[in-house]
DNA sequence: GTGAAAGCGCTAACAC
DNA sequence: GTGTTAGCGCTTTCAC
């Protein structure tokens, strides 16, 4: 009762302030210092009703007719108060919060970053912000998503990298309120609308290259993530068996996806009986270890060793030396992601079941492939 | 009135169907298909009053007291019927965010991309989430920021990077209702609270760390963002005047902060009658070029060239060769943002004028300085 | 052309 | 111990 009163009055008396008491608006924030301003206030300031101010701020007046004279008052009052409208409230009515969810699985890893700063700008441009999922540990699972999830912060969510060892993540996704698309889900099983490149053949024009180059003892460092699909590790044991005729104990070699981790599949391959005359790599990230390790034992890049990586990280144009790998359409998958995600969460009625969308690598030769010397 | 029916219809029925009918739940899914279950759902199923469940679900029960008996059938039928709360609503009631909104000036620059990675694992160590600001171009400015200010959405806003050319990003900043941290803010006037590195120590010591090892050459490639302050450019003019009796013309290079810029500027500086012995970079991106171009060029690193990075970039260790540079305290400035962002974000009475919390960087020698043989 | 009023889903006084 | 009720700020019928 007391509020409806202070309302009423202010309501009233906004006609004089107006005119006369430039310190409406401040008068109020002697009561609560820090108030927002609410449509409530450019009512009263305007002299109008709450609908007519929602009518004209939400151009909703070019429907519902509101004259010209009290449409720019209330406008002049809205910025003159500085109102602007409160998100949740609107949110709670049911309106888009404008933000696109990603959940990504090893934010450490540049591709990643990479792919998450194409998405921003992808989404950007769209006029939707990006809410980035908990960075999660395998433990974590569930949990991680719910920051993304339980908050319906979100229109919809995209995932990006492969969940094969979170099947609670999964899990809550698929009860999730809000649409999912998937990215980068490599071989593992489908379970949303996915876009994604396609593995076999990117392994295997790296694999025509360095055979075109004459090499015959190729190995693979094999950079994998925790829970993912073997799927360019089975393109280049397929490859070797129908073009090599077989492959060499020892020239698989798995790692962690790190710079380490690469430089170490290298260390143990060059302790090999036969060291393989060609690397190709599951990611740039290993080949770029692979590099320094060469370096660092001086075995020399392309001469005693030719090395192909796979992302075409914008470092790899820089590395020493320059790597010839195979270029991930990057931009394409994440925009085919963010537009995905988007139509979806306008479109309640589209298929959100799993469908693929493949985008096709590229090689790029730089210099750290050379015909064999052997 | 129509509503108020059908919700005593199944707060009636709710008692039977609970024993009896497990199409309970399906049943309310055939009149609303993907109705969100609310707080009502949950107190009709359990047979009790709305504000019954708020208190269970919160916790509250703790302080205000409910019967076990109530608190278990409540917290039953809660996660039977999958309830969710709707943060909006909470959120319109003042409850946080539990987000944090980042405004990074160069998302690409992976030494920013490092830094929203520690900041994304500190927040969730401490339960929040990350909203990225838009990536933006100059043009951008306050339209950028709005995104992360006009909804609101989240608890408190950090800001990474210098914002010299964006009078209006810092000016929206500056009327948030949300309290705002900044991170890296070089040279630049200080408007915020601010956690740092002290620049001047920073090159100073990679300045000291050439000179010791007698080199008197010594260049800098000077990578620039635009709109930031040349706080790192000018240490290197200072210790040259001071340590070295002043500096060649051409010695320092201004150039993007990308790896193509590293590259150009030691290009133009080897087209120089005396070719400087040693290089200083402002960042370690740009240092990668330097070693890129040295490379590519057949100058010798660190025979015929010193070169010192700045950042120690996760890279940085894997370069060739292995890049020596200044290790910036990351994780520790981060850390300090998140935690003053999340501080100030829970008590209004806090302070949120300008101030500045400096971290002090440290040498990190590897393999791309040596001894001056000239 | 404009206003009154009913909620969106939730929390917090305030009853009983 | 539990229920009623009044909003948080906004949109949207429905009256006038």
């Amino acid at each position: 009762l007391a509020a409806s009163e202070a309302r009423r009055f202010r309501h009233n008396a906004a006609v004089t302030e107006r005119d006369q008491d430039p310190g409406a608006a401040s008068g109020r924030s002697i009561d609560a210092p820090n108030r927002r301003v609410t449509m409530r206030d450019v009512a009263d300031s305007a002299g109008v009703s709450l609908s007519t101010v929602s009518r004209v701020l939400n151009k909703s007046s070019s429907i519902i007719s509101v004259s010209e004279e009290t449409k720019a008052r209330i406008e002049r009052s809205a910025d003159q108060l500085g109102f602007r409208p409160n998100p949740f409230a609107r949110a709670l009515r049911g309106a888009p919060t404008m933000l696109l969810g990603v959940i990504v699985r090893d934010f450490s890893d540049p591709f990643f970053a990479g792919a998450i700063e194409a998405l921003a700008v992808e989404a950007h441009a769209r006029g939707y912000g990006i809410v980035l999922g908990h960075v999660q540990d395998s433990n974590d699972d569930g949990e991680a998503a719910r920051a993304v999830l339980a908050p319906r912060h979100c229109d919809a969510i995209i995932v990006l990298g492969e969940m094969g060892d979170r099947p609670r993540l999964r899990e809550a996704l698929s009860v999730a309120d809000v649409p999912v698309v998937a990215a980068w889900q490599g071989g593992s099983p489908i379970y949303f609308p996915t876009v994604d490149v396609d593995d076999n053949t990117g392994v295997a024009i790296g694999m025509q290259h360095l055979a075109d180059l004459g090499h015959r003892r190729i190995g693979m460092v094999s950079a994998r993530l925790p829970g993912d699909n073997p799927t360019r590790e089975q393109c280049y044991l397929d490859f070797m068996q129908e073009h090599i005729g077989g492959m060499t104990d020892g020239y698989l070699q798995r790692c962690e996806n790190t710079l380490a981790g690469g430089e170490l599949a290298l260390e143990a391959m060059l302790a090999l009986a036969t060291v393989p005359t060609a690397v190709v790599c599951s990611t740039d990230v290993a080949a770029v270890g692979v590099l320094h390790g060469a370096f660092s034992r001086n075995v020399k890049v392309p001469d005693d060793l030719s090395v192909v990586g796979y992302d075409d990280l914008m470092l790899a144009a820089f590395t020493n030396p320059a790597l010839t790998t195979l270029r991930m359409p990057t931009t394409e998958i994440v925009t085919k992601a963010v537009e995905s995600a988007i139509a979806l969460a306008k479109d309640p009625t589209l298929p959100r079941g799993p469908s693929r969308t493949p985008y096709q690598p590229s090689l790029t030769v730089r210099a750290s492939t050379a015909a064999c010397s052997d």
